[in-house]
DNA sequence: CCTAACAATTAGGTATACCTAATAAAATAC
DNA sequence: GTATTTTATTAGGTATACCTAATTGTTAGG
């Protein structure tokens, strides 16, 4: 049990990520989207194995129950830096990821306590995520991507799974938001886009947009 | 103008913090603060010099304008983390130091503006330092060290110029903290201790304490 | 003036975490 | 079922930042 580096810390973050997409992650996929070359990644994963982090079959890497309980702490750190970000510094949502990037290698247990503490314990970080307690557990609402309804089905938004700012901001200038109603009005055919109306207004999103909203 | 590490951050920030009790600095005094060996300090100076951030002559090291300018913008960032720490989180002085040393590397030039707009921008840190503004300008009191002043002479503590956490747990203990008004009540002769009237108590302290201790 | 102590550097080495180029293995296409 | 593309790994190398041991230089005593 050494200590681990904010690289480690990094590894295991995306890789607890990914893996809500893709079971056993790629090595390709962790590369692309820790911005790495795939032999760095590759050498990296042999690491983690060895420290029982992760375990490494031909079909990608697992994250072990300690990498898991690792990669939670991470995120909550991650999480918890974004709301301190948005809730007391007056960050806009599209501006806390790459900040909070940094700030979850760096803040001890104690500002992680005092965080959640002075915020009231939040329970989702300002994208609708949910934030792990301090033993690990989160609560995952059941949701499905707004894609998924059908026409005049309504859902709530619950989350965005995207962390671009451009799409960020784009999205917030709809109101698309976590906590905010929306129905679907028309479903265009062969994977064409949604109409959707959110507090009065009507638009038109893409297939790729409305699958990363997640409605309940 | 390569990008700095945050390494070499540290270095200067330490140089930087030095140089006002010993003028140009001295490897070893700099290798112990930073808790380094003296071959790996040496190594990084040479570095530093060639990056023209510091000028390496006989008797020690030196900032140049350059390494100045970012040593003070990385105090800046530390103290500005200070303060978000003290004010917003509620830590406590003692506990501030070595949090804001890992937060001063990790905070992006809008997270260090905006934590000084939502504290009012403040001139000082919890342990009465300045701030440096954000061109670099800093406001330096005309201080003296209490272990200076003679008996029957007042002064209002400025600041403390102390990191360890148990020392300065002790002075708060005491109440000398910045602001506080204290009376030197007695002078012990040949390097003995003072005894120091505050908010109504008195206290016996140490000459080493009590120089780390700077009032107006 | 010489020498012990201290300060600084050189020499040589390690760990971490990245890279590109080349190769091997697997999946997909035709 | 072979050819092409994609995926993963090996091989070899770099930069950063640390270390210990040995050496050199400087200062201050005696
Ligand atoms: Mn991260
Ligand atoms: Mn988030
Ligand atoms: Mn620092
Ligand atoms: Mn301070």
């Amino acid at each position: 049990m050494e200590a681990d580096t904010p690289r480690i810390e990094e590894y295991l973050e995306s890789i607890y990520k990914l893996q809500q997409e893709q079971h056993p992650v790629s090595t390709s996929r962790l590369a692309e989207h820790l911005k790495l070359s795939p032999p760095s990644v590759s050498e990296m994963v042999k690491k983690l194995a060895s420290k029982e982090l992760v375990s490494h079959t031909e079909k990608g890497v697992c994250l072990t129950e300690e990498g898991k309980s690792i990669a939670k702490k991470v995120i909550r750190r991650h999480r918890l830096s974004e709301r301190l970000l948005t809730d007391i510094l007056g960050f806009k949502w599209d501006e806390v990821h790459d900040e909070a990037c940094r700030l979850e290698h760096a803040i001890s247990p104690e500002m992680e306590d005092r965080i959640a503490e002075s915020l009231g314990n939040p329970k989702t970080c300002p994208h609708g995520h949910p934030i792990p307690d301090k033993d690990g557990i989160l609560i995952k609402e059941k949701v499905k991507p707004l894609s998924e309804l059908k026409a005049s089905d309504k859902g709530i938004i619950v989350s965005v799974f995207e962390e671009d700012p451009k799409m960020l901001q784009y999205l917030a200038s709809l109101g698309l938001i976590p906590d905010v109603c929306v129905r679907v009005e028309e479903v265009a055919p062969f994977g064409g886009p949604l109409i959707v109306c959110v507090s009065g207004s009507r638009y038109a999103l893409g297939r790729e947009v409305a699958s990363m909203i997640k409605v309940k």
